[in-house]
DNA sequence: GCCGTTTTCGGCCCGACTGTTTTCAGTCG
């Protein structure tokens, strides 16, 4: 049996939840399946020891039925239940769940009456015109499931953040020019700053809807038109990414703009609680609603302030709508105060020439410079990274003297840190000798090689670097590559106690593959007085722009500017830098 | 299947668009 972890769990409720919704079964019964799963990935705590001491009683959305399935799930590895229903499915059968314009129903039937079971079996019944036949179905349909087969083939489904955050930019400009557009904004994952984004959403304000979705449908962008009425449109770039548009009336857009900001799980709750005060709310605006209770008059609403005003909350910013304890802080004011890009007064771990950055030290000066950034630390790799060009030890003290120079010269204008991203070798050590790292202002440690130990080696070949006195902070902690490598195997509770017992820091890398340590552990980190530092990995000066990212994903971890380095002035790095670490705080 | 400061039963979000329909089901968000 393999051992039992929080998406095993969460993996689990959810295929119950679509076989269920295969089978026909009563859509709020599956969607409590759908909502456990929720609710399993996002528990702050031991969820898996949890279940298996049976100890889920409290915990809003797991009934009695679910609580029971998780401690058995959690004790023997398996669930009859789960099973059961499995057993009738081929392995390949969620494939087709993915697999765009594919809803329950229409997989249903495929199933019982074709005999499709995986991906393979949909495109063979499709060019053979057999899915055209049956009931419910129609050549269009079957010419749009070859259609989504074929995009699947040549697209990712999901975006980097870069790429998807250029195109809603330019998109948003070409709205915002536009002379019907009163008000105009980006929604969605985006809006949310998740680490990847699945499709864009807009939502624009005008008296003129079937006007602007004609427009929108027309843009040179668009590859494809995917939809198009009155008040929607949909549209696919030919990078394959999806992009919606919203156009309702000015009364109208603060509630859509809310509603498709998201996420849904932040939504339902709202909703819910709307229902409490004597409100239906929606994407158009707050009717009364509610069965028992007496509402008021319909308040006034003219931005998304005055929706959560309504609703007794603090306004909730669009990175922490994720149903994860932001609608009970704001309910009691707790909210923080989340840091913002302009908090930045300089950045760690960047790259030069000196190893495999493509741009010189002062290349990269002068663009720091250029972004009114007060300080630049410059971590270029050591040796033992030898693809990315390390710096051995006589090149690294070069360097040092080099920046030496111009902290001379031009010190006052921008201060920069010598430091190095230091390989954190197989067994723990450094890749360079303690009196070496001495002579810097600071170190970043990283993995970069043997990513395949288990879960517990690596946890202590990393602690081990974060034991050193010299380690000032850990470089992307888990080395996945977004949409490309899974993370290696680490326990980041282990870690974020090791941070928070020997003051490491541990960075939020910004490059947009990486986002790396992941925006969900960072409610926890700070709590234990974990320090961050948002660092963009920059390898060339266009890259300082991923700094936004990082700033994104801080926000999504409930960071404030206190919470942060590089939102110190000057002294209070260089004081704190020159403090021994096990005095820091 | 979950939930409850009127409820232990009867609710649980719902509107837009498409395609296959002759009045609506399915999907998506």
């Amino acid at each position: 049996m393999s051992e039992i972890t929080r998406e095993t769990l969460a993996n689990v409720l959810e295929e119950i939840a679509l076989l269920l919704e295969i089978q026909g079964e009563n859509p709020f019964k599956t969607r409590a399946y759908r909502q456990g799963a929720e609710i399993v990935s996002g528990f702050d705590g031991d969820i898996v020891q949890r279940a298996k001491d049976d100890d889920l009683t409290g915990i809003k959305g797991l009934g009695d039925a679910l609580q029971q399935k998780l401690h058995e799930l959690a004790t023997t590895g398996r669930l009859g239940f789960h099973e059961k229903l499995r057993s009738q499915y081929p392995a390949t059968f969620f494939d087709l769940f993915e697999i765009e314009g594919l809803g329950p129903k229409k997989i249903a039937a495929l199933h019982k009456e074709l005999g499709v079971g995986s991906i393979a079996d949909l495109k063979t019944a499709s060019e053979a015109g057999n899915v055209a036949l049956l009931a419910g179905f129609g050549k269009k349909t079957e010419q749009k499931i070859l259609a989504a087969l074929a995009r699947r083939e040549a697209f990712a489904d999901r975006f980097l953040l870069d790429a998807a955050s250029h195109a809603a930019e330019m998109i948003l400009d070409r709205l915002r020019s536009h002379p019907e557009v009163l008000r105009a904004q980006y929604a969605g994952s985006l809006r949310r700053s998740k680490e990847t984004i699945g499709d864009l959403d807009f939502i624009v304000a005008t008296a003129k809807p079937a006007e602007l979705t004609a427009w929108f449908a027309g843009l040179d962008l668009a590859e494809s038109v995917i939809a198009q009425g009155d008040t929607k449109c949909s549209i696919r770039l030919d990078n394959g990414l999806q992009c919606d548009l919203r156009a309702v009336s000015s009364a109208q857009f603060p509630f859509a703009l809310q509603y498709f900001t998201g996420s849904k799980e932040h939504n339902v709750a709202l909703r819910s609680r709307a229902l409490k005060h004597g409100l239906s709310l929606n994407e158009y605006g707050f009717t009364a609603g509610g069965k028992s209770v007496q509402h008021g008059p319909i308040p006034a609403v003219h931005d998304e302030r005055d929706i959560y005003r309504t609703l007794g909350l603090e306004f909730i910013p669009p990175e922490l709508r994720e149903n994860r304890g932001e609608i009970e802080a704001a309910d009691e004011g707790q909210l923080p105060k989340l840091v913002e890009l302009e908090n930045l007064r300089g950045t760690f771990h960047n790259h030069t020439t000196a190893s495999d950055g493509k741009a010189t030290l002062d290349e990269m000066a002068e663009a720091a410079l250029d972004l009114g950034l007060r300080y630049l630390g410059i971590a270029d790799h050591s040796k033992a990274s030898f693809q990315a060009n390390g710096l051995d030890e006589r090149r690294l003290l070069e360097q040092i003297e080099q920046i030496r120079i111009w902290n001379k010269n031009r010190g006052d204008e921008l201060w920069i840190f010598a430091g190095s991203e230091v390989d954190i070798l197989k067994d723990g050590s450094l890749d360079f000798p303690d009196d070496l790292l001495a002579r810097l202002d600071y170190t970043v440690a990283s993995v970069h090689a043997s990513f395949t130990l288990d879960e517990k080696t690596m946890t202590k070949r990393i602690i081990r670097a974060m034991e050193n006195e010299h380690v000032t902070m850990l470089g992307h902690l888990t080395g996945r590559l977004l949409l490309r490598r899974e993370a290696y195997a680490v326990n980041h509770d282990k870690i974020i106690d090791c941070a928070a017992a020997t003051n490491t820091i541990i960075e939020i890398n910004c490059n947009p593959r990486r986002l790396d340590m992941d925006w969900r552990w960072w409610k926890k980190a700070r709590d234990k007085g974990v320090l961050t530092s948002i660092n963009p990995d920059a390898h060339r000066p266009e890259q300082f722009q991923f700094l936004k990212f990082g700033i994104g994903i801080a926000r999504k971890g409930w960071l404030r500017k206190e919470d942060i380095l590089n939102t110190y002035e000057l002294d209070k790095v260089k004081d704190y830098l020159g403090t021994p670490k096990d005095r820091r705080s």
